[in-house]
DNA sequence: ACCTGAACACCGTTCAAGT
DNA sequence: ACCTGAACACCGTTCAAGT
């Protein structure tokens, strides 16, 4: 089987196996040849879709942030807009955890996260912050989302209690793992509430 | 050349071979055979030290962790030790960006990490914080640090004005690279004093 | 146009052999 | 105890050969 009349690979078919593959293995466990025997083809066919492994990754990286819901920047005024998308932000990339290195990195040249992107910015400047300002505001949200997805807080901790005999506050620590869902959420919406609140509070007294 | 009767390798110069060559050329330039050379001997030698490669990444970066100045926890009061630790924790990173996503995995087994972990969270809950809110509060400042750690929000923008063309709003982002260091750094600043001005009023309030 | 096998220059790790 | 060469099972990528 040289040529197919009818191709064995589309772009789309790749970007699913390899976001499949990333999801439940990990970015590691992505390889060219690993891939194209999850698609029933050879390493090298890959590279007649897509120019490198790494343009691989960015297709998927792009599908994930596509999922992101930016509806609230239509509807709903810019403190209430962002909580949404925060939300949905952080939401998506929690689902899609080993992902979050790759987008941790910036837009670079991905149609999905440039569309997020101008979203927030248009949205921040359009309700009056200073460009200087609307780009921290982005910078700061995407800090708290990619850092609260990118690994867990809790379950950074190993189980071992042993490992803590020598820190005496950190008795709990062993135990972070089990209720690791309420800790980071709970650190996240904490931290959203304090942002978003302090962000309000300066808006109204005009410090834009 | 069996064995000298020196030892040729120490673990120390192994971790400090590996850091510089992580600093200057990333995590995936860190190979052991890379290393090896590096350090005047053959791949496997590094295995009569580590067990694993993963273990002198982990050396490295408790030795990142190990220069975060944890100082104030016991000179300031909560609110200036978090500020300081903050302060010192991000100034580190940003001179080891190739480390954060090893640190952004949590504290593992490293000592540094753990101390580090027993001071924050020592201090805030003697200042009466909750067990719940003082990990809140631990996870949300590791959020911060290392999302903001992890990859420039400026550098994560494209150079090439033509990609531009298309997102009406981002027409300054080419040249966020620029100032890079302002923004990113000017960002961090506003999410530091949103998260501790916040966590005061929450804390005279008695909501702790 | 699209898939293949062979090849190149790499990986992390194991292990018997040396001193 | 500690370094070595050889080996194993992998990598990403190129390219000439096939249809």
């Amino acid at each position: 089987m040289a040529r197919p009349r009818q191709a064995l690979l589309t772009r789309e078919r790749i970007v699913e196996a390899a976001a499949a593959l990333v999801d439940a293995e990990g970015l590691d466990a992505l390889s060219t040849r690993r891939l194209a025997t999850e698609l029933g083809v050879q390493g090298p066919s890959l590279y007649n879709h897509f120019a490198t492994k790494s343009d691989i990754v960015d297709a998927v990286a792009d599908a994930v942030i596509s999922q992101v819901d930016l509806s609230g920047f239509q509807v709903c005024d810019w403190p209430d807009a962002l909580r949404r998308w925060a939300h949905s932000y952080r939401k998506v990339l929690s689902e899609h955890p080993n992902v979050v290195p790759v987008l941790a990195q910036g837009p670079g040249r991905r149609p999905a996260s440039l569309a997020m992107a101008e979203a927030v910015y248009g949205a921040l400047v359009d309700a009056g912050w200073s460009y200087a300002q609307a780009t921290h505001i982005g910078a700061l949200m995407r800090y708290l989302v990619t850092g609260s997805s990118l690994g867990s807080f809790a379950l950074g901790f190993d189980v071992d209690p042993d490992l803590y005999e020598r820190y005496p506050h950190l008795g709990h620590a062993p135990r972070l793992a089990e209720h690791h869902v309420a800790v980071d959420e709970g650190a996240f919406e904490l931290g959203l509430d304090l942002l978003i609140t302090g962000l309000t509070a300066r808006y109204e007294m005009g410090t834009r």
